[in-house]
DNA sequence: CGTCTTTATGGGACCGATATCATCATCGAT
DNA sequence: ATCGATGATGATATCGGTCCCATAAAGACG
C-alpha cells in the first residue's frame, strides 16, 4: 500500500476538517516531510536549518503559495510587528510626510504602520486609540493629539513606548521628538520685528472647544508673547474660523485684516496653507506682496516655494522627523528587549526660517 | 479562610505564570465571576446576556482596563477586521483623499485600514503585498498598481475580494471602481479642440521601465488618440522627466514648450501639480495665462482653484471614490458571508471638466 | 403540574503559529 | 573505544480569544 498522498485532497493524518483552503504551516510541513517547527525556522531564521532541508521546505512553501498568518504568529511570539500612528489627518502634506518617513525607517525591520486619524475630533480620538491598542502595537506614535484623561490612562496601561511627535509638549507622556510650536510663534514674531515692522498681524484659527489639536494655538501664543516683549500690539492677531485651516481660510482672513484701518505691514500665518491663500487673495485684490504687505507662513509646503512671490516661511523637515522617529523606535524596541526601557528621550529637531521674497524690510 | 482575592496580585486559580501584566479575558471573567464566553459575548453581542450580568462584566472590564486582543480574536473567528489598501504614495492629495474616504466608510463597521505604499517601485510592490496578505485582510484595494505575474497569483490565492480603484483596467482582476484615465486624456483633448485651438500640447512624465504606475501614460494615450482623430499633430505632447510629477516638473516642462518655434496655444498637464507649476512659471516669465497660452490640468487639486488665474481642470471626486469603495466592500463582505461572491462589479464614477479661467477660446 | 421551548451561561476544543525543552546523530578529544 | 559538546530537528504546551454544543433555569401550554 503506497503511502503517497493523492494530489487533490491533501487531507492527511490528523484533523480532517478544514474550513478554509488556505495552506497552513502544517500543510507545508507535511509536504516537505518535516515538523512544523522546522518550517517556522526556515522562515524566521534560515541559517538554523541544513541547506538541504531548507530547500525542501522553501519548495513546499512556493508550491503551496503559503503565506504565514501573522495573527497566529503574533499571538504566540507576543510580537505583532505593528507600530501605531495616530494623527489628526492624512490630508495634510506634513502629516503624510511623517507617515512616509516613518514607514521608510520601519520597512527594513519589517514593522508595519497602523495608522488612525482623529479628524480633529476628541471623541474619535479615544475610540481610535482603543482600536489601535487592541491590535497590540509594540509602540505608539502620537501627534500631540492626546488630551483626555482616559486616553492617557489607556496609554500608560498599554505599557509600550509612547512617542509624541511634531510638538514638544511641556509634559510629555514619555518620549518626544519634534519642535516647539511656541518657539515657532516666537521665531516668526522675532523675524518680523527684526525686519523693522511695527504693525504686525497674524492669521490663525480659533482654538474652540473640542478640537484635538492645540498646536496652532501654541504658535499664536508664542507669537503674541514675543510681540508683547517688544512692546508691539497684539490686536492684529486674527483668529478666524476653526481648524483645520486652508487656502480659503487664508484668503478670507487676509481680506479681513486688509480691511482694517490699521492694516498690518506684515502678517504671519499659522500655516503655509493660509499663507498661500493670503498671497493669492492679495494678487486678486491688487495688493502687492511684499511691497504693500509682507506675508510669512509656517510649514514650508512645496507650493510655498512655487508661488509668486515665493513664500518666506518656517521650515520643519517632517519627513526627516518621521525617519528619526522610526530610528528612535527601532532603538527603543531592541533595547527594550535586552534591558529596561531607560530614560525618556526628548529630541528637538529645531526649525529654520526660509527667507524668500514674500517678506521685505519694513 | 476568606476567599476574597488580594487586590494587588490578582494571581488566581490556574495558570500561575504570567509573562505580561496585561489583563486577559480570563482575568475579567474571574473578577466578574462568569465564564470567559460570557465576557466575550458582552463585548461582541451585549444583548445576548442579562443586563445584570452585563453590568458586572463591564465593570470588571473598566476596572482592569481590559482591551481585548484582536490577534487572538482574529485567529479564532477568522475575521481580522482588516482591509488592505495598496497605493503608490500617500504624499499625493488624491490618494490621501481616497484613504480618507475609505476610512470613513469603514469606520462604522469597525474595519481597520492597513495601508502600504509602493513608492512607485514594482519590487517593493510584491514585498508589500506579501506582508499585507500575511495580516489576512478580508479584502484588498489596489490602485491600478499590480502588474507582476506573481503578485496577481498571490492575490487570487488569497481568495478575498479584490477591488481596483482610481483606474478602470481593461482586464480587471475582479471588481473595479474608478474612471478611465484614457478617457481623461480624450476628454481633455476634446475640450481643447472644441475651444478652437490648433496647436495643442501636453505635459507628462516619461513612462520609463519599472514604474508601477501607468495611469499618467494612459491619459496621454487618450490625449494623443483624440488629437489624431481631429487631425492635430501630437508633436507638442512632451514627456519630461519621470513620475511622480511635481510643481517643478510643470515649470520645467512649460519652459521647454514655450521655447519652441511652434509654441502651443493650449497645454494639458497630466496632473494639476504640473499644471500649477506651469502657470506659476508663466507668471515668472511674463507669459500671460490664458491670453498667451491656455493651461488645463487634471485632478482638481485644491490649489488649482486658488491660483490666478484659477485652473481649468478635470475633476474626479477621490474622497467619494474612497467612500463608494468602502460601501462596496461592506456589501461584498456581508454578502460573502451569506452566499457566493457573485459577479465582478465595475463602477465608473466618471469625470467632469471644471471650467475656470486658465483656458480661453483659441 | 408535567413536558416542551426558549433563554442564559458554561465547558472544552480549536484557530495557526512559536517557545521551550527533549532527543538523536555527529564529531573531536581523551 | 568512550564521553561530553555541538548542531539539527521534533513533540508539546501555549498565546488569548471564539465556535460549537451541552446544560440548567425559566416560561409556555394544555
Amino acid at each position: 500500500m503506497p503511502r503517497s498522498a493523492q494530489i487533490n485532497p491533501p487531507a492527511e493524518t490528523k484533523p480532517a476538517r478544514r474550513t478554509s483552503q488556505r495552506p497552513t504551516i502544517r500543510d507545508v510541513s507535511r509536504l516537505a516531510g518535516v515538523s512544523r517547527m522546522t518550517v517556522s525556522r526556515v522562515l524566521s531564521d534560515p541559517d538554523m536549518v541544513l541547506p538541504a532541508t531548507r530547500e525542501r521546505v522553501l519548495k513546499a512553501v512556493a508550491d503551496l503559495g503559503y503565506v504565514p498568518d501573522r495573527a497566529a504568529g503574533s499571538l504566540s511570539s507576543r510580537r505583532t510587528g505593528f507600530i501605531a500612528l495616530m494623527l489628526p489627518t492624512l490630508t495634510n502634506a506634513n502629516f503624510a510626510a511623517v507617515a512616509h518617513g516613518l514607514t521608510e525607517a520601519l520597512r527594513e525591520a519589517e514593522y508595519h504602520l497602523l495608522i488612525a486619524y482623529t479628524d480633529y475630533d476628541m471623541a474619535e480620538e479615544e475610540r481610535q486609540l482603543r482600536n489601535l491598542l487592541a491590535r497590540r502595537p509594540e509602540a505608539i506614535v502620537l501627534t500631540g493629539a492626546v488630551h483626555r484623561r482616559t486616553a492617557t490612562r489607556m496609554l500608560l496601561a498599554a505599557d509600550i513606548p509612547v512617542v509624541e511627535i511634531a510638538d514638544l509638549p511641556s509634559q510629555p507622556i514619555e518620549h518626544a521628538i519634534g519642535f516647539s510650536n511656541y518657539q515657532v510663534g516666537r521665531t516668526a514674531a522675532r523675524y518680523l520685528i527684526d525686519r523693522g515692522f511695527e504693525r504686525i498681524g497674524a492669521i490663525a484659527a480659533s482654538p474652540d472647544g473640542d478640537v484635538a489639536d492645540h498646536r496652532g494655538e501654541e504658535r499664536m501664543r508664542g507669537f503674541e508673547d514675543e510681540l508683547r516683549l517688544s512692546r508691539r500690539a497684539t490686536d492684529l492677531v486674527l483668529r478666524h474660523g476653526s481648524a483645520p485651516v486652508s487656502f480659503h481660510h487664508g484668503a478670507a482672513a487676509i481680506r479681513e485684516l486688509l480691511a482694517r484701518d490699521d492694516r498690518p505691514q506684515a502678517v504671519f500665518a499659522v500655516s503655509d496653507l493660509s499663507a498661500v491663500g493670503a498671497v493669492m487673495e492679495c494678487q486678486r485684490l491688487g495688493v502687492r506682496v511684499p511691497e504693500d504687505v509682507s506675508i510669512m507662513g509656517f510649514g514650508d509646503f512645496e507650493i510655498g516655494g512655487e508661488i509668486n512671490p515665493p513664500l518666506t516661511t518656517i521650515h520643519v523637515d517632517f519627513r526627516a522627523l518621521g525617519q528619526r522617529t522610526g530610528g528612535m523606535l527601532l532603538d527603543l524596541l531592541s533595547r527594550n528587549a535586552e534591558a529596561g526601557s531607560g530614560e525618556p528621550r526628548i529630541v528637538d529637531v529645531g526649525l529654520r526660517v526660509v527667507e524668500r521674497a514674500s517678506v521685505k524690510d519694513g
